[in-house]
RNA sequence: GUCCCCAUCGUCUAGAGGCCUAGGACACCGCCCUUUCACGGCGGCAGCACGGGUUCGAAUCCCGUUGGGGAUGCCA
């Protein structure tokens, strides 16, 4: 019984300039959020404006991140829809006439100024501490032969807005409401190289490709007039914005690859974090949960739930210990087949077998993981705790830790555990257990926690291990007693 | 420097003037459960940045201060 929203168009829109970026996820989840909300698409666009930073590479593992995070968009570089291409640099054919158009009605104009004297500019007036910066429009109104007589001249113009005295500054946002922006400067919206700026991109995308609302970080709330200048030169109908806050390090600076690996979207894959938990995650820093009590929220309740004015304000700082209790919990409402597959997914993309795992291998995992559910928060926390399964036995090292815990009497507990086990036909956890607990605590009198650290140890190599009968029920009697009767001897 | 955004426990947040001696979650600390470790259960610690207003009444509204962040690129 929603009320009735237009459907919306929203769109993502990366810059495939290295790793992915966890920003790219955060936005695309609550775009993707309102589109299924509304009942509209989600669009993908590549935003491949800059050369200099462009990283061929990077696009696909935008596609791969997004894919395995379960953020699917309805158009896009690689599968197409009605707007394409969704790509910018093959759209400079697009952008070039809206330019042309800018020139014309004198709302646009070439620069000639070199980079240099770009940079020096913005020195002074960076040294000058004045008020006043941005581009000192020396080019404004001169024609190639008088310009090319000053210094700091440039064969190759850019394109530049020419900002008007009276500037609309005050925009609403969809999260924020009135919102006050700083007064724009005379922006390149044309570079040198014949690439578009992002501001002139985004503005002549967003329109043709009918995208209703605009969310995107907040560092863009101080360019949005520029952007509705452009709607308006251009006769476009703005969208709504949504400018979102920012991530932040543990710093409070805003997020960054440099200070922070969770900055990386493929981190959180190779750590063996679950997508739905990163998505959950996500919608927590920036969305309260509808039911305030219950912070485990599947995608589709956030985004039945979506409102704009319940999206915070407040940047958050990305704390990994939460992401992890969510991973947790996750992990553990798997059912334990589901993860067993997710385990030998994981351990085999991951390094842990080179070679494809052999049916035996995945087998074994497929036993151990109900003991190791509840015991993981990563899936990379598995293979260290059910690596003796696949030792063999003659292989297993005794951890120092664990050797230097055995007690004086170890021996005397291991071989009246090895007798004890040997009688043991119906070789299950429980009978394991019954008969050890008999020989070990009721006959011998040992307390149970030294009574079975023994035997951890010869079992596992470890001083903490996943539960101990089940684990030789796993590893069979034979080789159950082959371990217990090598520590007995050594 | 200038402009803009923001401000509740260490962290994520609930809170839209009386329901707040501020609720939940993570983390942390205890206890219980227990063959180790976990999981789970119970309990605890901990916050409205500060100063002025407005009001019978302010975490909630206004102003200022302070603090944090962002922008100030032919990056996005």
């Amino acid at each position: 019984m929603s009320d009735a929203l237009e459907p919306a168009r929203l769109r993502v829109a990366p810059s495939p300039t290295g790793d992915p970026h966890v920003g790219t996820a955060y936005m695309s989840l609550f775009n993707l959020a309102y589109a299924r909300k509304t009942g509209g698409q989600f669009v993908l666009r590549i935003e491949d404006t800059d050369r200099a930073r462009y990283a061929a590479d990077s696009e696909a593992q935008i596609f791969e991140t997004l894919r395995w995070l379960e953020l699917p968009w309805d158009e896009g570089p690689d599968i197409g829809g009605p707007y394409a291409p969704y790509r910018q640099s093959e759209r400079l054919d697009t952008y070039r006439p809206f330019v042309e158009k800018l020139i014309e009605d004198g709302h646009a104009y070439f620069c000639w100024c070199s980079s240099e004297r770009l940079s020096e500019l913005r020195r002074q007036q960076q040294e000058s501490k004045q008020a006043v910066t941005g581009y000192d429009r020396l080019c404004y109104g001169k024609t190639w032969e008088e310009r090319a007589r000053l210094p700091g001249f440039s064969e190759n113009p850019v394109v530049r807005m020419f900002i008007p005295d009276q500037v609309e500054l005050t925009f609403t946002d969809v999260i924020r409401g009135s919102v006050n922006a700083p007064r724009p400067d005379d922006q390149v919206i044309l570079k040198a190289d014949g690439f578009p700026t992002y501001h002139l991109a985004v503005v002549v995308d967003d329109h043709l490709m009918g995208i209703t609302h605009v969310v995107r970080g907040e560092e863009w709330i101080s360019s949005t007039p520029k952007h509705i200048l452009l709607y308006k030169w251009l006769g476009f109908t703005p969208p709504a914005f949504a400018h979102m806050p920012l991530l932040r390090n543990p710093d409070k600076s805003k997020i960054s690859k440099r200070k922070n690996p969770a900055a990386r979207l493929t981190w959180f894959r190779e750590q063996g974090y679950l997508p739905q938990a990163l998505r959950n995650f996500l919608q927590l820093l920036a969305y309260p949960p509808a039911d305030g009590d219950q912070e485990i929220v599947s995608f589709e309740e956030f985004a039945a739930d979506f409102s704009w004015n319940k999206v915070n304000t407040v940047g958050p700082i990305f704390d990994l210990a939460k992401l992890n209790w969510l991973n947790g919990q996750y992990i553990r409402s798997l059912s334990p087949d589901d993860l067993a597959q997710q385990l030998v997914a994981y351990l085999s993309t991951y390094g842990t077998w080179v070679n494809a795992p052999s049916d035996s291998d995945i087998e074994r995992v497929r036993q151990a993981t109900p003991l190791i559910q509840e015991r993981i928060t990563l899936l990379s926390d598995a293979w260290p705790l059910i690596e003796f399964l696949f030792t063999p036995d003659d292989d297993l090292v005794i951890g120092e830790d664990a050797r230097a815990q055995l007690k004086d009497g170890y021996r005397e507990v291991l071989v009246a555990a090895i007798s004890a086990l040997e009688a043991v036909d119906d070789f299950t956890a429980e009978s394991i257990h019954a008969s050890l607990n008999e020989a070990l605590v009721a006959q011998m009198g040992i307390k149970p926690r030294l009574a079975f650290g023994p035997v951890r140890v010869a079992l596992t190599g470890l001083r903490v291990s996943p539960p101990l009968f089940e684990s030789m029920e796993i590893l069979s009697k034979v080789s159950t007693l082959a371990r217990l009767r090598k520590l007995a001897a050594s």
